[in-house]
DNA sequence: TACTGATCATTC
DNA sequence: GAATGATCAGTA
């Protein structure tokens, strides 16, 4: 099988230095992807299978961006610095409902408490968000998951003030040693849960005592009901 | 079965 | 070890 865009595709990852692609490109080479299946892309960019879905995790996203052009994997700034825009794979169930929480920003436990939510880095990265579902029921196999249609999206008023008050519970118990009460049960729409390598990783924290310590890294995360809205909004806008 | 707490791969 | 990319898997 072999389509006529396959040689953009390939194109587009090996002109990603370049960074200047306009977001209406961005889009276009969205569309361009959507519907390949994850092993075909994987084919275009010369890109081995991961041998179990475990040992796959978050790599459909960094196969995606390199399709797209984005190059700024394992750095702390948007994967378009140019555009200001942040990639998000949207792994979504046969019903096409997102399955998963999505991750946001780790959290900086010592220094947190001195941001508002306005200079944050959860409202930096979620500002403009290119959502990219993937197909991700279990009953596919993971080398025939497709892609689907990329949306483009920033948060309008009332999630940003969910998201503030999500934001602000959260900070104001770390900011007041509380840290280890935070359980993955706070937040309608952000929630806190660990973020490591593994329940052994360590960070340091001040407890409610003011004495320095050592707990698990944290992260933000969205709640699937909140991606869910997100596509909603979008069928709604384009159907 | 949805959700929380834990974990996996890669890069720097 | 900490950042990026996330999903797994046991249990409530």
């Amino acid at each position: 099988m072999y389509r006529r865009e396959d040689d953009s595709i390939r194109r587009q990852h090996q002109t990603c230095e370049l960074m200047d692609f306009t977001q209406a490109e961005l889009l276009s080479r969205c569309e361009r992807l959507a519907g390949f299946s994850f092993a075909e892309l994987a084919d275009l960019l010369q890109m081995p299978l991961p041998a179990t879905t475990t040992q796959g995790k978050g790599w459909i996203g960094q196969l995606i961006e390199r399709a797209l052009g984005a190059y700024a994997a394992s750095k702390p700034i948007p994967d378009f610095p140019h555009l200001g825009i942040e990639l998000k794979t949207l792994p979504v169930n046969a019903k096409g409902l997102p399955s998963e929480s999505t991750f946001v920003c780790s959290i900086p436990l010592m220094t947190i408490k001195h941001e508002r939510f306005e200079t944050s880095t959860v409202y930096h990265k979620l500002k403009r968000v290119l959502w990219f579902p993937i197909e991700a029921d279990k009953s596919i196999p993971f080398a025939k998951r497709r892609l689907g249609n990329a949306l483009l999206w920033s948060p309008q008023e009332e999630e940003l003030a969910v998201l503030r008050t999500d934001w602000e519970e959260a900070v104001d118990m770390i900011a007041r040693g509380e840290f280890a009460k935070i359980t993955a049960h706070f937040g309608q729409v952000l929630q806190v849960r660990p973020k490591g390598a593994s329940a052994k990783s360590l960070t340091e924290a001040i407890d409610e005592d003011g004495q320095r310590v050592k707990t698990m890294p944290r992260g933000f995360y969205l709640r699937p009901d909140f991606t869910h809205k997100i596509l909603q909004q979008h069928y709604s806008l384009t159907v």
